[in-house]
DNA sequence: CGTAAAATCTATAGTAACTATAGGTATAGG
DNA sequence: CCTATACCTATAGTTACTATAGATTTTACG
């Protein structure tokens, strides 16, 4: 029998944010003691860290919830949550692109300043300066 | 005079973002038609873009706002804009190796699993098992 | 057993940075 | 002049939490 916080403390994760899990449905309701507590079991604190494990790996809360629904099944083929995963992977290729070219600029604009006054400071001339980046307008990737 | 439209082309921004940078005080109040629009002059167009491009480089509003402070008053020194920006240096480097790590284990996911069955899915199999991952539990970073 | 500290409870609101919707008005082109 | 397109406001929804207030429960100590 394991309190929230113990779930809590063994996953990573805030108190409120397995109550908010359960809200949502992606945790099972648990039993509660007589003066309305949540007690859980070892299955619960294994499900938690599914989930916690797949937020840590990038994926979205609903992208989560189809895979525990695919782990909750084990007969099905497992295409799904290999194409979920191949999702992912193309996603996180993205995201990788963007903060390297990012980090590059954020390089040359700190390595660049070397004045005093801002008048002439690199920091707020490359932010004014759009040549240098991804020229294409796509989504500022979270 | 440039349209609120003509803003958003000319930036890739969608039209109710550019009313609400103008509603946080991002963006100045632009002046209006007899009818109601909004009309923008070019420095509106330059401040966006400079918006913009701080969004791309990953830089929070808040962050945006300072630097946009510090390049209305072009007589302090830039010692504020270098700090913002070595702030987001280190951020960006943190946000890179976990991206690294989560591509790392994605692949080892999708490679792996050329079984039929869930039941033993390799993809779900890495999400049950915590043991090769990150075992800090640091905030799953945007 | 009594008490006090720590943990838990619910409900609600706030966060970031937008995005979407509904229902109505303005403007530009033909 | 008419109509299609663009624009307007106001409000609510999104994702994934996080924070707060005020009340109740549990646990540990003496």
């Amino acid at each position: 029998m394991l309190t929230i916080g113990t779930l809590a403390r063994k996953t990573g994760t805030k108190v409120q944010t397995i109550r908010y899990y359960e809200q949502i449905g992606l945790m099972h309701v648990p039993g509660r003691t007589s003066g309305g507590q949540r007690r859980y079991y070892d299955h619960d604190l294994d499900r938690l860290s599914f989930i916690r494990h797949g937020r840590q790996l990038g994926f979205s809360l609903n992208a989560i919830r189809e895979l525990l629904a695919l782990a909750d099944n084990p007969k099905q083929s497992c295409a799904n949550a290999d194409s979920i995963a191949r999702k992912q992977l193309l996603q996180v290729d993205q995201r990788l692109l963007r903060l390297k070219a990012l980090k590059k600029e954020l390089k040359r604009m700190i390595t660049d300043c070397e004045c005093n006054r801002v008048a002439d400071c690199k920091v707020l001339e490359v932010l004014r300066d759009h040549s240098n980046c991804l020229t294409d307008h796509e989504a500022i990737g979270a």
